[in-house]
DNA sequence: ATAATAATACAACGATATTAGAACTATTGC
DNA sequence: GCAATAGTTCTAATATCGTTGTATTATTAT
């Protein structure tokens, strides 16, 4: 992940519609929701949420396909994962000890995000 | 999670050094890093990382003790997990088996991301 | 073709964030 | 006490972002 594209995603969520917007269609999953009925839902205007759109886009935290004379728009899961791997490339310099007390802390559940797997794992505690 | 509470957040890490802030503190652990010492990693102002550091401490990001005359940083993990858990709270409106097939497609590691636990995968089932 | 609909593109204003320089507070050591 | 160090705070200038209104493109239906 580039530095720069991590910069846009933050970019891209870091305000209250934008943030509506993403989680509306991480509710919506593989259906996604068109620009009209976003802005619908959300009670916005068309061209502010296009704006919106078009960032988040851009940014790769979603996707577009043409439906007729209707945008559809997904969430783009897989470069939420990259970038929340972004973030913890070197967490704690490889240290699995320090990591496994962060663990034990965590208050809510982890949504549709996958587990860690077994050599992902063993990969990180000696790079 | 607020959802300004999660936009400040966001807020916090979409500049190019604030992100560069975050992962340094991530990497560094819970040994941290003192306010001069990042300025001089980053090679910036000191009053300029003061400024990006008070917001990320402000949002919750980052932590802060005083030592002395030194100011420790570090990364608050948990708030981390919990923002990511806020983003997928939803996720697929709880259809598991669309959620599976987002994580066949990740491509990094999870860094010090917790496994999901049994109990949470099946309370995410059924809402 | 023409009208209606869905959505985006453009321009402009106001609000907000970022940066840098100077001044300020607090701690350490002589 | 005095100087040096660490860090923050204040102010002002600049840059950037978000919103709104209007115009434009593309598609559908009559």
């Amino acid at each position: 992940m580039d530095k720069m594209v991590a910069t846009q995603i933050f970019e891209s969520l870091s305000s209250g519609i934008r943030l509506d917007i993403y989680r509306l269609l991480v509710k919506e999953g593989t259906g996604g929701i068109v620009s009209g009925q976003i802005a619908h839902i959300l009670d916005l205007p068309a061209n502010n949420v296009s704006f919106h759109l078009k960032a988040m886009t851009q940014a790769g935290l979603l996707t577009v396909v043409q439906e007729g004379r209707f945008q559809r728009y997904r969430a783009n899961i897989p470069v939420m994962l990259d970038l929340i791997a972004y973030l913890t490339e070197e967490c704690c310099s490889g240290n699995t000890d320090e990591c496994a007390s962060f663990r034990e802390e965590v208050s809510g559940h982890l949504g549709c995000l996958p587990p860690l797997s077994a050599e992902s794992q063993s990969k990180r505690s000696f790079p």
